[in-house]
DNA sequence: TCTGGGGTCCTAGGACCC
DNA sequence: TCTGGGGTCCTAGGACCC
């Protein structure tokens, strides 16, 4: 048996944690750059705020309903969630983090009257811990547990924890279960399922698994024996090695300068290679892309990306960063208004486990040490305290940094910013 | 008219997840 | 005017190998 563990409504319930004014009011979170909604509050939900709408689509309800406005603050997130993660982990045999905010548990020998107390008990625990509120949904594959979370989530009655082993309630979730609800079948899925007539979880489960692996593909094929009771999806403890690392950002006014560009393809570059260092990863080639707003078709459109292969793997800032531009002028078209770049780091490899290259020639003697001192430097006093020339210097060039107009302090990870309780 | 079998690697695009 | 960021996996097609 699994349980899943989901947090519920994360990002506001990190932010309530540490502001009860919150409590019982409609309540955002912003996507960065202040753009899109990506947590609500059920209060917030209730009033129609889609997930992902964007914030300029409704400013009015936000308006009439006095509705909290945040801008996200990754910093406290991420800490609740290694605080919620560490309590799960070590409440099962065995746990897989799975999110920011979900984890799954193996409950293999725990009959049904244990499992019950355990997930009321883990549910208290948490909350008691951490502040934050969690569902669990318990069922016999990954793929019922998530749907049993979601009956455990929004269904009062449960408390949130349902159980789902027992079949005449399995059969019921499933036939009241929209297809495109599933965990797999995402919005396109959905669509083609719905052709077909195949509109709940118990219709998915019982189309022919070797018709759907024709018709789509063996994912999917997974899925309805997990709707079947039948579990492929087995829980990975282990972390698999991270095969990619990412920094974008949309940026806050639309750009047009090559300068100011080139100076966030930098920024994104060295922010890439610090995470980089951090997971004790070399890369062996940096892509960098630049793309104009989609949302405006009749504007001028341009969007490229470009892979720059290294001569060997490296985790340097100065090798990074150099191919960052290397690729960033090989396809900068001038007459543009720039939306978004970013830099990606590819064919990641252990540190200890690469292959060195007959010809290229060595790193820079002490490039090792400098990199240390940096990302040291960086963490015991903010990031960008110490940085390259070419990032730019933030007070001159404003313009496509993000805007985060309504952030909330840095709580559990800055001592400055350390709430006070008075009695 | 007839034209093998078994592979790998790479890239782009599509789909999904949170 | 204002529309996020960071990931994974699968498939198909092209190019190549013996």
């Amino acid at each position: 048996m699994f349980a899943l563990v989901d947090c519920n409504n994360f990002y506001v319930s990190c932010e309530r944690a540490f502001n009860p004014a919150l409590e019982g009011r409609p309540v955002i979170v912003l996507s960065n750059n202040d753009g899109c909604a990506v947590a609500r509050s059920n209060e917030a939900k209730a009033l129609g705020i889609g997930m992902g709408a964007p914030l300029f689509q409704i400013r009015d309800i936000v308006k009439r309903h006095d509705v909290a406005v945040l801008s996200s603050n990754y910093a406290l997130y991420g800490d609740m969630s290694a605080r919620v993660m560490s309590i799960l982990s070590e409440a099962a045999p065995a746990a897989e983090v799975y999110s920011i905010d979900e984890a799954f548990l193996d409950l293999r020998g725990m009959d049904r009257a244990r499992r019950e107390a355990f997930g009321q008990e883990l549910r208290a625990r948490v909350r008691r811990w951490t502040g934050i509120p969690v569902s669990i949904g318990v069922a016999p594959t990954k793929t019922l547990a998530k749907m049993a979370n979601h009956y455990a989530k929004k269904t009062p009655a449960l408390e949130g924890v349902l159980d789902l082993e027992d079949l005449r309630w399995r059969e019921r979730a499933l036939h009241k279960f929209p297809v495109g609800e599933v965990w797999g079948v995402g919005r396109r899925l959905n669509k083609r399922l719905e052709a077909m007539g195949i509109r709940t979880a118990a219709q998915l489960r019982d189309a022919h698994p070797k018709m759907i692996r024709q018709n789509f593909n063996v994912t999917l094929e997974r899925t309805v024996r997990e709707l079947g009771g039948q579990s492929v999806i087995a829980l990975e403890e282990a972390a698999a090695a991270r095969q990619s690392i990412a920094v974008t950002r949309t940026f806050g006014e639309k750009v047009t300068e090559y300068a100011a560009v080139s100076e966030a393809v930098a920024t994104f570059a060295a922010r890439a290679a610090e995470k980089l260092r951090r997971q004790n990863l070399l890369a062996g080639a940096v892509l960098a892309f630049i793309q104009t707003n989609r949302h405006t078709p009749q504007d001028a459109q341009y969007a490229r990306s470009i892979t720059v292969t290294l001569p060997e793997a490296r985790d340097d800032s100065y090798t990074v960063l150099t191919a960052a531009r290397e690729g960033l002028d090989a396809i900068w078209r001038d007459g543009f208004r720039y939306q978004k770049a970013g830099v990606m780091l590819l064919g990641l490899v252990g540190a200890r486990q690469f292959q060195r290259s007959l010809f290229a020639s060595p790193p820079v003697a002490g490039s090792a040490q400098l990199m240390g001192v940096i990302d040291h430097l960086n963490q015991r006093m903010g990031r960008g305290a110490v940085r390259f020339g070419a990032e730019g210097v933030a007070a001159q060039s404003g313009q496509w940094r993000m805007r985060q107009e309504r952030r909330s302090p840095a709580y559990t990870t800055r001592w400055s910013e350390l709430p006070c309780v008075a009695a």
